[in-house]
RNA sequence: UGGGCUGUAGCCAAGCGGUAAGGCACGGGACUUUGACUCCCGCAUGCGGUGGUUCGAAUCCACCCAGCCCAGCCA
């Protein structure tokens, strides 16, 4: 009998059941909120994977909505980026696409109310006094000079900061809470200040600008969140989000939950630090195949099924981790295993001749698109005297264990024939030339009458028929290891061979498919692969338990 | 030395007073026309530490230790 009773639940979804059960909430709605100043990452998929699956499980909703609310560092582009990131990772926020800055009007409204209730002021302090004023972590703040205005003067002047009168940074509205809570948020946080910038949507339309944590939590409640799914950093924050709600005229007020962001080994998830290796040039933009953005692991040829599988299995908590990228690895193996079709490459081509093997012979030997999934079908492989195979698959003077070929050794060449190597025929500067082998034709098809046993199997290409093509290699951007950040960094984490070869069949494919070149890996054909020449990026290699042995 | 949070295997992570799930990694074996996949087996007398409560504690209490976050007119 079926046993799925034990139904995985995560904190939150503890906390939504309980929501549910107690009639605090009818409905689940969740929201996924960035910011418009970068691409998104893993790290965020893993936060759109939680929220919008959240609401998928609950029959509720999730929206998408961009928190706008500094124009100095957004961008369009950004705002499309994520959209085509998130829709890419399966994801559908139907009519529920949502920009803070649709709301400046509501925040206004709520600052004027909180003006009103004596609970706001203007505040002419300049930015470092009122850095000074807040005091330390130990120290209490000290209040302003300023913050006794009436309501009246705080308005008048409110008003003034919108309509234009002043220059950025003259004056900032802040709430009056408590210049001496522990809580450094409750020291009379800022929530609104000048900015004469052009915002990406309104234009021109405002030089005041609300603070994420006024607007934020305004922006969920407006949205009729339910639960506010966000990181640990904000924990601290949620007391000042309670303030607001609790003393603006609205109805709703959400319950925020915060779990523990996403960390990989070897993966910055800094969208500063993001932002530099494309400015600086150490990758080819946001979507270069090593950069952990989301459209920097699709261009890699990551799928949207393996990330959110990777997602659902780093779970959620609130304790600080670093997953281990080769939890990444597996899953997109896991999945590129079950749908990529079986191709043969050969990456570093090193010519072998069959010298028992007629000359302008050719043989179409029939090959299995994908043993583990028979309804793949099969194709036919050109097979002829010279051909080629992975300059490692061959060593003359070979370690115990070892069973590709060597002189004298005899291996299966897939789908095709068993050779056994006679010679190597080396130029004056001792490099291989050519392998000889002699092979045996009742070996066709890769077994024999005599069904001894081979234990080596090599892959391989006609080299007559071998159609070159551009492979690229890619390793992590940050090396393993402690250290400074700056040391850790990989500056050649691309390796790109250009005389590689791939199977006819493969000539002029399509950009964006994916294939698994058989013994080295899974590989996704790059957009810029054109009509003459094909460019495959590495997603990832198989395992390898013999480059374990090996060592 | 203020406030908030967190410590369960190498890495994630269940566990909610009844005797330590699962995944990744790792090791061993079987199978193999991919040294892949798949399949078996192994992997915490132990839950940050020390006391206490209890017939019984990872779960409750106390104290201690360690780590993370907060002093933007960033989000």
């Amino acid at each position: 009998m079926e046993k799925e009773k034990k139904e995985a639940r995560n904190f939150i979804e503890a906390i939504i059941d309980d929501d549910l059960a107690r009639g605090k909430v009818q409905q689940v709605v969740t929201r996924f909120p960035p910011e418009p100043n970068g691409y998104l990452h893993i790290g965020h998929a893993k936060s759109i994977c939680l929220n919008f699956g959240i609401a998928k499980k609950y029959g509720g909703r999730c929206h998408l909505r961009f928190d706008d609310t500094n124009p100095e560092k957004e961008e369009q582009e950004y705002i499309d980026a994520i959209c085509e990131d998130v829709r890419w990772l399966g994801f559908d926020w139907g009519s529920h696409l949502y920009y803070a800055s649709d709301y400046y009007e509501d925040f206004y409204k709520y600052a004027e109310e909180l003006i009103e209730k004596g609970l706001a002021y203007v505040d002419d302090l300049s930015a470092e006094e009122i850095r000074a004023y807040r005091g330390t972590l130990t120290e209490p703040g000290r209040v302003s000079p300023w913050r006794d205005r009436s309501p009246e003067e705080n308005m008048t002047l409110f008003r003034r900061m919108k309509a234009g009168e002043f220059k950025d940074g003259e004056k900032v509205l802040r709430a009056r809470i408590d210049m001496s809570s522990p809580n450094i948020n409750m020291r009379d946080p800022v929530i609104y200040r000048i900015k004469h910038a052009s915002h990406p949507r309104t234009k021109e339309a405002w030089c005041i600008y609300p603070m994420y944590d006024f607007a934020h939590c305004i922006s969920d409640a407006i949205e009729g969140i339910t639960h506010s799914v966000c990181t640990l950093e904000f924990e601290d924050h949620r007391p000042l989000y309670d303030w607001f709600l609790d003393h603006i005229s609205i109805e709703n007020h959400p319950r925020q939950i915060e779990f523990a962001r996403l960390n990989v080994t070897q993966t910055v998830m800094s969208k500063r630090k993001l932002l530099s290796f494309v400015s600086e040039g150490l990758v080819n933009g946001w979507d270069d195949p090593r950069m952990p953005t989301i459209a920097g692991l699709r261009r890699r040829g990551f799928t949207p099924e393996s990330i959110r599988a990777f997602a659902e299995a780093v779970g959620v908590a609130k304790a600080n981790s670093v997953v281990d990228s080769a939890m990444l690895d597996y899953f997109i193996r896991d999945d590129l295993n079950r749908r990529a079709p079986r191709v043969m490459a050969v990456l570093r081509p090193v010519k072998v001749v069959i010298d028992n093997y007629p000359e302008d012979k050719v043989e179409w030997v029939e090959a299995e698109n994908n043993p583990n999934d028979p309804g793949a079908g099969t194709r036919k492989v050109p097979f002829s005297r010279e051909i080629y195979i992975e300059e490692e698959d061959f060593m003359e003077d070979p370690p115990k264990k070892y069973f590709r070929l060597s002189p004298g050794r005899e291996v299966r060449l897939k789908h095709a024939y068993y050779i056994t190597c006679t010679h190597v025929d080396r130029d004056e500067e001792g490099k291989i030339r050519e392998i000889h082998c002699t092979y045996d034709p009742a070996s066709r098809g890769g077994w024999t009458p005599d069904e001894r046993k081979v234990k080596g199997t090599l892959h391989w290409l006609s080299a007559a028929h071998a159609v070159r093509a551009e492979v690229r290699l890619y390793e992590p951007l940050i090396r393993e290891g402690e250290g400074e950040f700056d040391n850790l960094i990989n500056r050649d984490s691309r390796e790109t061979l250009t005389d590689a070869f791939v199977e006819p069949g493969l000539k002029g494919i399509d950009s964006g498919r994916h294939f698994q070149f058989l013994r080295l890996g899974y590989f996704f054909s790059d957009p810029d692969s054109s009509e003459e020449k094909s460019v495959f990026n590495r997603v990832v290699g198989l395992k390898d338990t013999w480059a374990k042995v090996s060592q």
